[in-house]
DNA sequence: TTGTATGCGTTATCAT
DNA sequence: ATGATAACGCATACAA
């Protein structure tokens, strides 16, 4: 593979010429960076990206370190934060299926040296797990709670939005309301149900753990979950899903068992992944601005690299937006033929 | 952030010696490693992969360019490719978003010094565009065409499968099927189309354009698509969706228009996503082993990059099968509660 | 406008 | 078992 000294020799120049025409191109004098570029394309010669960074300590590549990659909601995530990366001249290196303590600082260490800064996604990680990251190297926590306020984090309003669609089945008259619940010790999960929980309380009804089964955030495990459910008694007449995936699951399972939604049976979920109106019904969901929250989280990682010391340690939180169709029972705010993107998938 | 020297220094060794407790620690005697190894945890010390890789010119990491990053298909690939690559030690750089060649090209100039391969999805790829890659970098191409053999390249059997596909319907008495067909310029879009036109062809009908749609790979524009059809007379009685994103856009626009499926309309797909399963009725679809195709991508990039000489190029063809469910209105093949892994998602 | 020389953080070679 | 030092490929301060 063709180095600068390659050219430079070929070109009957110094190196530092040949690097002046793939930088600050101003000062070099357009013939002999006209010869020099030329030379470089009949070399096929690239810059080591490698070697520059060392020196100059710059990497243009943000780190992603991810628990998981199933379904859709993980596919919006990482969109977003590649739009708005590359947007700004950044790279990603995406790792994930990272499930412990150890695994994940395992993957923080691996990084050093090739990423400028780190989006950790994890329900795992504390404050302690960062002290294992070489300082002064950026980082940004999403969806995970930054206790204290020594790490900069982008968090779903999780609590509101779960409390609002569980207000919102109440007042269709539900009384018996089950939620299928997120994977066990993640924030989310932990957030959306304390939602549920105080709905409930508002409206005064009594907590029923019966009503309470573990989905982790899978369409089987909200099938799953649903079978359970329907075995209860007496039944409940509406079922919220922590997320998406598992109402689908659950919509999957009570047209399974004939039960028909939402005449019989009310379902909801959360976060408004792009299939959920394309289900039948339409799901009535919590809507994320998913790949915003991408998005949000790599320009806080950005600032807080172009920025490093006078960056003071923030919190954003992005909102969401009760959406109602059809699987809720409601009259539905929505009914349109989607407007959606039209853009080539692949 | 401290360096291999300041260990070297706080530790009184040199830093041969440190390098050496972080590579082939055999030959260093045990009680200056352990002072090592706690000097470098207490200066929170990690070594520098690019300086590494600089020197040892390898970067365990493998490039992944993708066009665009919508759906459950691409999530499924780079989960693929993800647990393949980490397995075997490497890290992933996923840069997507290229849709013509000069960003192709730009982004594969850009992974130079930061990658040991490349993995290369793209419709508008060809040979001469590896031409511009430094030489020497393996490749493989992703659901594109090689042509000849000059690079390595992994290939899903559309033809075949969309072949038999419409035989399907054929056999269950469709005489108008139509066609929703992929991105345009996409090669697995025209290899189902040219599948599509090999079984009407062996069963005598005659082909008619007005039965062929765009959809673009989206489930919005299969929603289009799908209204566009029914406009279309004679009506057709099957449609065939070149992906399963789109089959749940004309499922959609079919319940929308009040279409009864599969009774009034057999609906087909191509990819078998997860989700399929879960559509109303359960979508027949054509299964493609998705993450596994990424794992094999990346077998075969592994195996490129270690045996970089003797490799000899090869061509390898994931295999697909029909999966028969109630949207194509034949007595179905399949209809258990889901089996699939119950882990947790996030 | 161009060239020379130094150093980025690490591993590898050759000593000791 | 450990140390000194030369690379790796590049950018940049300083000279010319």
């Amino acid at each position: 593979m063709a180095t600068i000294k390659d050219v430079a020799r070929e070109a009957s120049v110094s190196v530092a010429t040949v690097s002046r025409v793939f930088n600050d191109a101003a000062v070099v004098r357009e013939d002999t960076a006209k010869r020099i570029r030329d030379v470089a394309a009949s070399l096929r010669y690239a810059p080591h990206n490698g070697a520059r960074s060392l020196i100059t300590s710059k990497t243009s590549t943000i780190g992603v370190l991810l628990p998981d990659l199933y379904g859709e909601f993980f596919s919006e995530v990482i969109r977003g934060i590649d739009l708005t990366a590359r947007g700004s001249g950044y790279h990603l290196i995406i790792s994930s299926s990272h499930n412990d303590k150890v695994e994940i600082e395992a993957a923080m260490r691996a990084m050093r040296g090739r990423v400028d800064g780190l989006l950790l996604m994890s329900p795992d990680i504390d404050a302690n797990s960062l002290l294992n990251v070489p300082a002064s190297l950026p980082v940004v926590l999403l969806c995970a709670p930054a206790k204290g306020h020594e790490v900069d984090s982008v968090i779903i309003q999780n609590f509101r939005g779960a409390r609002e669609m569980v207000g919102h089945l109440i007042s269709l008259g539900h009384r018996r309301i089950a939620i299928i619940k997120g994977a066990l010790g993640n924030y989310d999960a932990a957030e959306r149900l304390r939602g549920y929980h105080a709905a409930l309380r508002e409206a005064d009804f009594m907590p029923d753990g019966s009503l309470e089964c573990d989905g982790g955030f899978t369409e089987a495990g909200g099938y799953a979950a649903t079978m359970e459910l329907l075995a209860v008694k007496p039944c409940p007449t509406a079922i919220f899903a922590a997320n998406d995936s598992m109402a689908i699951g659950a919509l999957s399972a009570l047209r399974d068992l004939g039960v028909r939604v939402p005449e019989n049976m009310a379902v909801a979920g959360f976060d408004d992944i792009p299939l959920a109106r394309y289900m039948d019904p339409p799901l009535s969901s919590v809507r994320v601005p998913i790949s915003d929250l991408g998005a949000r989280a790599v320009g806080m990682l950005l600032h807080g690299i172009t920025h490093k010391n006078e960056h003071t340690r923030r919190r954003e939180r992005v909102s969401t937006e009760l959406v109602v169709r059809r699987s809720s029972g409601a009259p539905c705010d929505e009914r349109p033929p989607p407007a959606r993107r039209v853009r080539k998938q692949r």
